[in-house]
DNA sequence: AATGAATGAGCCTTCATTCAT
DNA sequence: GATGAATGAAGGCTCATTCAT
């Protein structure tokens, strides 16, 4: 379901195929940059590393952004959109009306979603958690655009569960910040912090979409 | 307590009186450094930068910490040994036991007294959390020597409460992981991410504490 | 006669023809670097003094030479091949038994041929004799490669001429010494030691091989 | 003999006693210097090497010497003084009538004289050899007053066996230096060079002695 | 006399970027 | 479009030298 939501709103916001209209050198390019800048950082990493790497002469990575700071931006800020999409999709609340007849289903569907999406783009993800604090023009386009958006629009899923009699009585952005520092804290754990243990994805999902709901009291 | 718990282990282990060693010049070294770290991250801020903040030449720098790399560490290290003190207190256990008659109580004193601390290191935390997945030297620190102390330890007193039928049952691991995920959240959503809302912390840590309890049922 | 022999050498080991496969700033480079390391040493000479003099770019420098050492490395190692290439040459001793009648005829062209050897190269003589005891790299070249192949085969020579009668007998290594001292003597006099007088060459080396071979009694 | 000569020289040109005036720090201070200019050259050592290997504080060799160069004056400048002393003794020529009856005793007598004298010196003489060209402030002290005065005193010797028919007519100044590339060629081999060899000096310099008067034909 | 912290010029090297081919 | 030689500014670090203690 969420994701044939997140192929409509790809679709419609033209998220996914980026790639598409690159070049075959190109793609090597941006491959080669994820690469390094995972692993070492932005700074740390030099466009001779990257040519290098991508098996291509460091004036073709010139010719195809214009700054080494171009080639982070391209790579952070589709990351960035793809990383909220669903939540910013446009009739997600009417959706969501007939998709789950309980919070807790739609916390389950959004941990599997987002797990799923984070260990596809891990090594993205981890350039942006990096990048992000240290380049003013990344961060306006996340505080600006992207998280409003989000925030208003579970706000809004929150504040309808809430008059339901679903969810405690409790402002909704704390809410939704410790409900999201579950799923985050799992997620980021289960993709980047600690990604070689043995993890049961669906009892460890399971778990905290109870936790989040019923707590630790027995 | 848990602050007269800390100071203890502090003069045992003088871990809090580093900079009493330091002459002035490094005070200032350190400062700036940290200051630039913090701003600009480790790779992109140069010696040159730092001097010049720290009012200092050069080459006194280099006198007194033989490579960058070696005043980042000598920044990173001591406050690992100092964010994780409080857990790695030889007698944690028994103490706590005397203290806190609830797993709820421990929770709240914990998530006082780290918060506090965050607060009062905020750019020393940013520089860890950014640094550490860069270079081996600090991965090795924190993943071999600091963090299975503390989660040893703190296994213990979950376990401990488990036992007395205070918590649910599930994987202890699990569990701390996940309330962990709430005080952390909060605690780097409050010192890093925006520390600039107005936050009432008394009320969001009684909120916090009641979410791992309880969870957002009615 | 013993000029075509190192041409042939040369042609059949390509000893002669670095240079041919330079580009332009490279050769000013090398030629800006011998002058340079010649007149103040290697250690003295700066890459920028070097990239000024050879009018190029300091980064220039380092595209052709990965390091400073590789540089020096670079105008060293070729010129110890050419200096003993007449030597190394693989027919030598069957050559020289048809072209020398007598040991002193040998005696003659070497010294005529070296002297003009080092007559054309006398920077880069300099900078060899002055840098192979500071760096391991070009001691070895020295000792291991090429001093045991001229010593063996100027021994056979000698032994050669020892087992006509022509020589006196003595150890040959000694006697090798003894004519090369004399060799040298004249060759680094006349090159490095005081280039600037007026020499009469062909006297010179009359009265040398007239030296080794009489001594200075009447 | 020979030795005696060079107490008498000595004495009178206090060119032995320099260390007796230093201080403890000093010998160590220049002892230090001399073992790390004869291992990386003058230019490659740092004074804080040389501060350290000595055992005091950088500043206290700046307290002894103006400069570092003062330093490698103060090391060179004596050696080479001591080097000639014996060819400089004023009455050399007198004292020579009476203690050598034939060249061949003289030239027994230099070698190993000065023999002695680089084997207990090596070290200070490779910095000698390396460093003379490379400061005009050396080579002016070599070139304008200790070398006239020797080739003067040594050229009298040899015009006075001349005179008497004991040598070859030839021009002193070439007959002296074909002589002296023998000897100079030995003492540097021997305690340069190959100083490891099993060097048997009685011997070599008896053969030495033999090549320079009758050569190398039987 | 001796120290060693402090200096800042200068070192070798790397960098992102340009441009002729 | 792709190349890679060339650039020169800037990087981290070392140096000889000074000076207050």
């Amino acid at each position: 379901m969420a994701d044939e939501m997140e192929q409509w709103l790809a679709s419609l916001l033209r998220l996914n195929d980026e790639e598409e209209k690159m070049t075959d050198k190109q793609i090597k390019i941006i491959q080669a940059a994820v690469e390094m800048f995972a692993e070492k950082g932005y700074a740390a990493t030099s466009t001779s590393e990257i040519a290098q790497k991508a098996g291509v002469a460091e004036g073709t990575i010139f010719r195809h952004y214009k700054t080494k700071k171009e080639l982070l931006i391209s790579i952070v800020t589709p990351i960035m959109s793809k990383l909220v999409a669903p939540f910013v999709l446009r009739d997600f609340h009417k959706v969501l009306d007939s998709e789950y007849e309980h919070f807790e289903d739609f916390l389950r569907a959004v941990m599997r979603n987002r797990l799923e999406f984070a260990l596809k783009n891990a090594p993205i993800i981890k350039i942006m958690l990096h990048e992000i604090p240290f380049h003013p023009e990344l961060q306006t386009q996340f505080k600006e655009q992207l998280f409003p958006q989000v925030a208003d629009r579970v706000k809004r899923i929150v504040t309808h569960f809430q008059s339901r009699g679903e969810l405690v009585d409790m402002p909704p952005f704390t809410l939704i910040r410790m409900a999201a520092s579950v799923i985050v804290g799992y997620i980021l754990t289960r993709s980047l912090i600690l990604p070689d243990n043995n993890w049961n994805d669906a009892e460890e999902i399971e778990r905290a979409v109870q936790f989040i709901m019923h707590g630790i009291m027995p």
